[in-house]
RNA sequence: GGUGAGGUGGCUGAGUGGUUGAAAGCAGCGCUUUGCUAAAGCGCCGUAGCCCAAAAGGCUACCGAGGGUUCGAAUCCCUCCCUCACCGCCA
């Protein structure tokens, strides 16, 4: 959510900065200006009718104890207070057309973002390792069918297309790959472990950008309000929803690993083939809570700790700059890290970095103290460090063998308990 | 699910209809004293919003949330949420 007072008092450098996501917020910002004149104007009403009224009938108290009539006065106040709940109605319209418009407002991209409209203009920010030499690489669907690592077709008579169970060594291998990332985000990088709840309330989905704009794609509990949390990172950024944070607590660094659940309403057909993408996956996310000036730096080393994962694992990647068209809504700068599929020919999406600067903090009141003593609102980000079905598929790929066994790279073995899947 | 107790500022905790936005303590900030630390003394210290070009200043709202009673509600009534305790049920 963006700062009302800055689209108020530098409404043209909002649009200008929106209109680099691709435009169509003009409108937007035009009503949400209109809102904030007229309920600022009847705000002002209201309060000089509730001054009076506080004032008046202090006097009625004063007359009283001094047993003198207030009749008078009395009906005064009384007729005082049908306008106060007249005025207070029409103030709430407002204020919550005012949040409603602002909830739906993107957040602005960082200066550094390159400007583009669409992924051509994308920059790759750098590379890691090669794409391994492979003769004839089969996918990870052939390679799973080969070695049963997991059953698309049961996992559909369970739960329907486009959702994955993983068999035998499969199953263990994500596990592997679970046990790996966690032990190295909390050992080498500082993050402290959650292991939180899987459903969430409405608030916390608002808080991180799902709700209210992409309903459509979150599976819901109607009779009780929660929501299947789509990552990890509604859970770990609403941790401290509502609460002023020391400086001396931040930032704070968070990793855990939960499912995640999807619809992907209207993905069916792109890019679904086999396990990379479905409504059910197992993710270990990143986020931390920093203050405003550490933020950027922070994102650095963010989008390091989640490579760090396909260093170790030898795995190729290349990070990938979002420009300004391609960022996601609540965004301000992102950093997308993207794993080689041998058999896909192509580069997989395993994690997104991103810097929401105050975005979500403003949604979910999270704040902290700063050094003037004055309330801020904290920095978020957050990062997959590492999504694994998409890290499974190109692991699987890249370590194949000629005899179509998998070797299983070192750091892994441990945690795997073997050195090749055959 | 049942019964009981309770939700007040960063924290602890007073406060049952009108100068209480809220006592007191702790924490925090500033100053004094001090070789340093510690201790002591004095002062300041909630949040959000509105008016004002701005500052100064003024005003409004907020005591879990939402309704209600009243001229006036932290205080009385209703509903809901949450926390704690005990009982029941349960992986």
């Amino acid at each position: 959510m963006l700062d009302i007072r800055l689209i108020r008092e530098k409404p043209d450098f909002v649009r200008e900065r929106l209109a680099t996501r691709g435009g169509g917020d003009d409108a937007k910002i035009a009503e949400v200006l209109r809102v904030d004149a007229e309920r600022r104007k009847i705000e002002t009403q209201l309060q000089r009718l509730q001054a009076d009224r506080n004032r008046l009938s202090k006097e009625i108290g004063a007359k009283r104890s001094r047993s003198e009539p207030s009749e008078d006065l009395e009906a005064q106040v009384r007729k005082i207070g049908d306008e106060i709940v007249d005025l207070t109605q029409r103030a709430s319209t407002f204020d919550e057309e005012q949040r409603h418009l602002l909830l739906e407002i993107a957040n602005l991209p960082h200066e550094s973002v390159p400007v583009g409209k669409d992924p051509s203009a994308n920059r790759v920010a750098r590379s890691w390792g090669e794409k391994p030499q492979l003769s004839e690489p089969a996918d990870h669907v052939a390679l799973g069918a080969k070695l049963k690592l997991f059953d698309l077709e049961r996992a559909a008579k369970l739960s329907g297309s486009d959702f994955i169970c993983f068999t035998g060594a499969g199953a263990k291998l994500e596990r592997a790959l679970i046990n790996f990332m966690i032990d190295l985000h909390t050992r080498e990088h500082g993050y402290t472990e959650i292991s939180p709840p899987f459903l969430v309330r409405r608030d916390c989905m608002v808080g991180t950008t799902q709700l209210p704009k992409f309903e459509a794609d979150m599976y819901g509990l109607e009779e009780n309000q929660l929501f299947l949390a789509p990552t990890a990172e509604v859970q770990l950024t609403n941790l401290h929803r509502e609460e002023i944070l020391g400086l001396s607590d931040l930032p704070k660094k968070f990793v855990a690993y939960t499912p995640c659940f999807r619809r992907e309403a209207g993905a069916a057909g792109r890019e679904t083939r086999g396990i990379i993408r479905v409504h059910q996956f197992d993710k270990v996310e990143l986020v931390k809570i920093t203050a405003p000036a550490k933020s950027y730096e922070e994102l650095e080393s963010l989008a390091a700790d989640a490579e760090r994962v396909l260093q170790l694992l030898g795995l190729h990647y290349r990070v990938v700059e979002l420009c300004t068209g391609d960022l996601g809504f609540g965004s301000a700068k992102t950093y997308d890290i993207e794993v080689w599929s041998p058999g896909q020919n192509a580069f997989l999406e395993v994690s997104s970095c991103s810097n929401f600067e105050d975005f979500q903090a403003r949604r979910m009141h999270l704040r902290f103290k700063d050094r003037d003593g004055k309330n801020r609102f904290c920095h978020t980000l957050n990062g997959s460090g590492l999504a694994l079905p998409r890290l499974f598929a190109a692991l699987i790929e890249s370590y194949q063998q000629p005899d179509g066994s998998i070797r299983v790279p070192e750091k892994l073995q441990p945690y795997f308990g073997a050195s090749e899947i055959r």
